[in-house]
DNA sequence: CCTCCGTGACGAAACCTTTCGGCGAACGTA
DNA sequence: TACGTTCGCCGAAAGGTTTCGTCACGGAGG
């Protein structure tokens, strides 16, 4: 393999017989080039085959060019599948994308045990999905000042900084949709892990029972353990004199759970049971019957954080928080039973 | 926020009271120091709070300490699921962790329409997940003389630069576990995409019914729409005169179809059909009943791989292909029924 | 006493690009 | 003609690290 030195910047001007800096001011759309010199410059670019080095560049520029998205930190023992991987690789890939339109590069920072490790990634700015409530992570970045965008909001912050999917709206949707189809006692499956997302769903389904003056009927599980506590949780519902005709479960991997151990109890869905899940994914699409679902739109929402974030490295002093409505997909599990 | 100037290598070396070579040789581990010396410029390493950076480190040495992790090339039209996600997912986060691991970096770059765009990605080596047959990435990267190394092998490649899963030793394993469930028809719901793994599926299945004298029934769907194609197949399968009593379904997605179709004919899953899928994933895990699969061990081979790749950057001439054994993880679709 | 060699440390070049300030020419105006 | 301004382009420095060759020193061997 005769791997010849790559060319240079140089090489560039020499072929096209002008300076380095006119070649760095074409490439870069800088300082003032006559449009032939320009189109001289760009034909010269693509003979040579040159393209500028990302490493040369961030080292002069302080700019390297690349994000870096750190994965929600899903509890996943090695060999154990990541929950929600419909989400998460919908995310990850248009994230990916996005960013290669912006002619920039995305790269995958696992969550290090040490977050302080974080500041090293030498990266121009870091999009983080899922924080928790009070992100360590965010705390040190932002003390390092290096630019951080987050997917779905730390309820504690109030820079505006932040993706975020409508989720009182969209719950409200949800619920909207079940009565309309003739539901007439919803339950929740939610759960109390430290995401804004889910103290937002319970708030807005308390709002939105009181409103009506329904009883609100709430059972938290472990995110951690979801199918399992979720099953339960289905079960002891079941066994209430009034158990509801219509469930909202919010947790990844809850909903077939749910699912299962209704039919497992001798409930029909969506005859004797609707059934609502908080995240779309192939799974439900799939399930038995199709489950009506949220879907978040994870690839609007992958856009709208590299473009945040893109201003925020720009400079930008606040661009307010950024709102995906998110949609009802309806299938078979809510088919009114009127 | 008052962002000081991040220490380099000379405050480093000023703090320490030796030069900045002596420093970037105690941090390196390269050249001769004396212990006393490097103890005290690794104290004031750390007492700076200094990290090289990448860029200039890159610029210097000609090696980024990155990897670009190129992803299967899925359909998947934006608002589409992609299929798969729970191996993808795993495989991506895998090779993230691994990179880290081994003091890289991972790049996800996701396929570019042009795929010269493929060299200017400026990294030390590229993974490719899943390449087709003749992929032309491959021939790209090569010619630009950038190491690469493949997850799955491309049938006429023989450098030995991939990892592989033992794709016969695992289509085996998966039909003598069925016929020791007691199946006597076995069918196989393939495809012949480009894909190694397909056409070596479908080789072993064949070989195997030779071995006992067993007649194949082998259906091959459209990957791209698996879950409509792998429905009509099944429904074929059991309009048959002496229809399969067990079913290895591999292409993604329609494992659960079959179970779908295979209900809807009226048929229960095991007792008149067994089933099994090529990739396991929480869906199959959640199905009702849970359906048996092959786990192809996606954390193993992102291990596997980024180990190659970095042997092959390193300058090792070969390192022969590297095999991941899959595991067949058995569930309810496959309880005898004997 | 002189030479030789190993040890530990260092200075300066090199890597490739961007950027700052400057310079000559052309042009418009008085 | 003299002067000011814009245009188009350029030279050289800067950015942080690695690496090559060199150097001072001290001990061993002749």
């Amino acid at each position: 393999m005769n791997r010849r030195r790559a060319p240079t910047i140089r090489d560039v001007a020499s072929f096209a017989g002008v300076s380095v800096t006119t070649v760095s001011d074409v490439v870069n759309g800088k300082g003032r080039v006559d449009p032939d010199t320009r189109k001289r410059v760009i034909a010269a670019v693509d003979e040579v085959g040159w393209r500028p080095r990302r490493s040369a560049r961030a080292l002069r520029s302080g700019q390297s060019g690349v994000f870096a998205l750190c994965l929600p930190q899903r509890d996943h023992s090695v060999g154990d599948w990541l929950l929600n991987a419909d989400y998460d690789m919908a995310l990850v890939a248009a994230c990916a994308a996005a960013a290669v339109d912006s002619d920039r590069q995305l790269l995958l920072a696992p969550r290090p045990k040490d977050v302080t490790d974080l500041v090293r990634l030498d990266v121009d700015g870091v999009i983080i999905a899922d924080p928790q409530e009070g992100d360590l992570a965010l705390t040190v970045l932002n003390g390092a000042g290096i630019p951080v965008v987050t997917i779905e909001r730390d309820l504690r912050r109030t820079d505006g900084w932040w993706v975020e999917t409508d989720t009182v709206g969209s719950t409200y949707m949800v619920l909207d949709h079940l009565a309309a189809q003739g539901a007439e006692r919803i339950a929740l499956i939610g759960s109390d892990a430290p995401w804004a997302w889910f103290s937002e769903t319970i708030e807005a389904y308390t709002t939105w029972c009181e409103e009506r003056e329904w009883r609100p009927q709430i059972r938290l599980i472990d995110v951690n353990k979801p199918t399992t506590s979720a099953a339960a949780a289905v079960r002891r519902l079941l066994r209430l004199r009034r158990p509801p005709d219509a469930i909202f479960a919010q947790p990844q991997g809850a909903p077939l759970s749910v699912l299962a151990a209704a039919t497992a109890a001798g409930r029909r869905v969506p005859d004797d049971l609707m059934l609502v899940a908080g995240i779309d994914g192939q799974t439900l699409q799939l399930a038995h019957p199709p489950i009506t679902a949220l879907d978040l739109r994870p690839v609007e929402i992958a856009r709208a954080a590299i473009d945040l974030l893109a201003r925020r490295v720009a400079g930008a002093d606040t661009a307010g928080p950024e709102v995906v409505e998110a949609k009802l997909v309806t299938r078979q599990s809510t088919l009114g039973h009127v």
